[in-house]
DNA sequence: GCCAACGTTGGC
DNA sequence: GCCAACGTTGGC
């Protein structure tokens, strides 16, 4: 099992509109980007992400499960791009700031701080472990 | 509101 | 195929 982490604005797309979708789950559609198009790519059902609200919270809210693999994305003309389907799992009980990331030298290697503008990105296993310990999630 | 980082576009 | 110009993103 892999780990993931899906940046969105929260005007854009909340974790409370993620939440809404319930066990349904909802397409992960919008992303122009190839790298981030090749993290979905190589995605699997089950596969666990956190979800992290960029702009003014900059914090990781939620925790979402991939329920839908890779598949083309609809609302791109081109047909280059694709998506996942990721559901709601779970609130994290004690959202984690970039900010507390960055005071973390365990994670200073984590893609949110060493390229914050990829909107997926992936997660090693000793960097999901010791965020959901900051978060209080296990 | 500014600016750095990055990706994309288009002229050559 | 290179590279300058431009647009977008996101942190500060």
């Amino acid at each position: 099992m892999a780990f993931w982490l899906f940046k969105t604005e929260a005007s854009a797309w909340s974790w409370d509109q993620q939440k809404t979708k319930g066990a349904k789950g909802e397409p992960w559609s919008g992303v122009r980007n190839h790298q981030a198009a090749g993290n979905m790519k190589a995605m699997a059902k089950g596969d666990l992400g956190f979800f992290y609200h960029s702009g003014d919270e900059k914090r990781i809210v939620g925790i979402v499960e991939v329920i839908g693999t890779y598949q083309p994305d609809p609302t791109d003309e081109t047909g280059k791009f694709g998506l996942v389907t990721v559901k709601a799992v779970r609130d994290v009980p004690k959202p984690v700031s970039l900010a507390e990331i960055k005071q973390t030298p365990a994670l200073a290697g984590m893609m949110l701080v060493k390229n914050s503008r990829l909107s997926v990105q992936p997660v090693t296993a000793a960097e999901w472990k010791i965020v959901c310990a900051m978060a209080g999630a296990k």
